[in-house]
DNA sequence: AGATCAACTTGATATTGATCACACATCTCT
DNA sequence: AGAGATGTGTGATCAATATCAAGTTGATCT
């Protein structure tokens, strides 16, 4: 485990609006800083946390993408989520003091590593960061009814969409173009985020593009038409009365 | 809303250990029953918070059976989870101020009202409270994981064999029946939930019979061999090597 | 007891996405 | 630059589940 001492203040960080509640006075502040111990590298493909590894500490991520997945007793696995800049991991660890799920580094990554006993401490004392701290995980099973509708009533062309919608959101609120995204995952991983096999999602990809929904090259996808992903994902079903 | 204001302490519930920490003291336990400020009575059918509706507080199920749902914009909606007395429901709220999903009694309900805003005043002051808010959000987060993974990767019998032992370890921690138990919802609701059609729920049903896996009488169901289950729910994928 | 309604079961058929197979592209390492 | 590994695209076929369509059971009401 590679940690940094070079303590980096929550003060100063240009992420503190996405993982740290708004409206802290100066002295919140400085306690807030206390509260991120070290940093932690993570390259890719390394993992940050795995299934049944104690818990300690929850992870707010710096730079770097991860995939977060549950395993079945029978090996087959499945991912949960993709975790970028400014989003907090480890929530399930909370519950029974171990990981239930592995966090892997999809590329290169730098962590802040918040020890939860602390951050349980000071939210008692800081009442925004205690309401933070709620919101967090409320934001995130909120997230997952989400996936549970994707996955359980939407179709394949449905599914990819709603995911390319939500992603580039998210990057969008972190910068990043609305239209032109990186894929930081394989085709698989997609795959078992959405519930579909790569060559599903490869042929959903293919559609999307003869239709001129998508411009994708690899990894890179542009995304010419929004609008008709929007659709794909709400009007699929709907009967004409 | 019908609230009865006849004070029904946590300090002498059966439910408590379910609901609450353990290992409170005397004065603590007097404090937790200032917060259940009221019970409020779901008949069947009825709605205790729907989606959109400002959130104020979370609520534990006395007694009673409930359903979850989230709604797609174009009117889809999937249950996301079946919720049974000393379980508490409305996590989703906080996030946003207002629920995402609506809660449905499947039967005749009575929950106890915990308004969040009191409840947020106590746990920072009782360290146990606390970190017993924060093992029900967790909990609620892994159990959602564990539905993605049945969602993305199961098939429908692996599913059925899944929701069936879960329930019935629910039921039995409650104190009924390990191998016995009368279903609250429609074949309709349980293939929301797992992302079926209610007919393939049915023809699953009449499969586990036709093996002697289980009896089947309309929604009351006798399991009869419980490691059939397991094995369903394990083995399915499982790649002779 | 009969009528009515909702929930359930079962059969026949259709459809979606999985599986299998293989060619091709890209990345990584030396 | 070349070789191997990894990832991707696409065709052919198959299997699982959805869909459509009755018929059946059980609950409720009068």
């Amino acid at each position: 485990m590679i940690t940094q001492s070079i303590k980096v203040a929550c003060s100063n960080c240009n992420l503190r609006e996405l993982c740290m509640p708004l409206g802290l006075n100066e002295d919140e502040l400085k306690r807030l800083d206390d509260l991120v111990a070290a940093r932690r590298k993570i390259a890719r493909g390394d993992i940050l946390y795995r299934n049944g590894e104690k818990f300690s500490a929850l992870y707010a991520i710096r730079t770097g993408f991860f995939k977060t997945t549950v395993a079945a007793e029978d090996g087959r696995d499945q991912v949960t989520g993709f975790q970028m800049a400014g989003e907090v991991i480890g929530l399930d660890g909370i519950v029974s003091d171990h990981h239930t799920c592995d966090a892997v580094a999809l590329e290169d990554a730098e962590v802040c590593v918040m020890n939860f006993d602390r951050l349980e401490d000071l939210s008692r004392e800081i009442n925004a960061l205690q309401r933070h701290v709620h919101k967090i995980m409320s934001r995130e099973i909120v997230r997952e009814n989400g996936v549970m509708l994707l996955l359980g009533s939407m179709r394949a062309d449905e599914r990819l969409a709603a995911f390319l919608l939500n992603l580039v959101q998210r990057l969008h609120a972190r910068g990043f173009s609305q239209s032109e995204l990186v894929l930081r995952m394989t085709r698989e991983e997609i795959g078992s985020y959405l519930g579909l096999k790569l060559e599903t999602v490869s042929r959903t990809f293919s559609k999307f593009v003869e239709e001129g929904i998508v411009e994708v090259k690899q990894r890179h996808v542009r995304i010419l038409n929004p609008d008709a992903l929007k659709l794909i994902v709400n009007t699929q079903n709907c009967q004409p009365i």
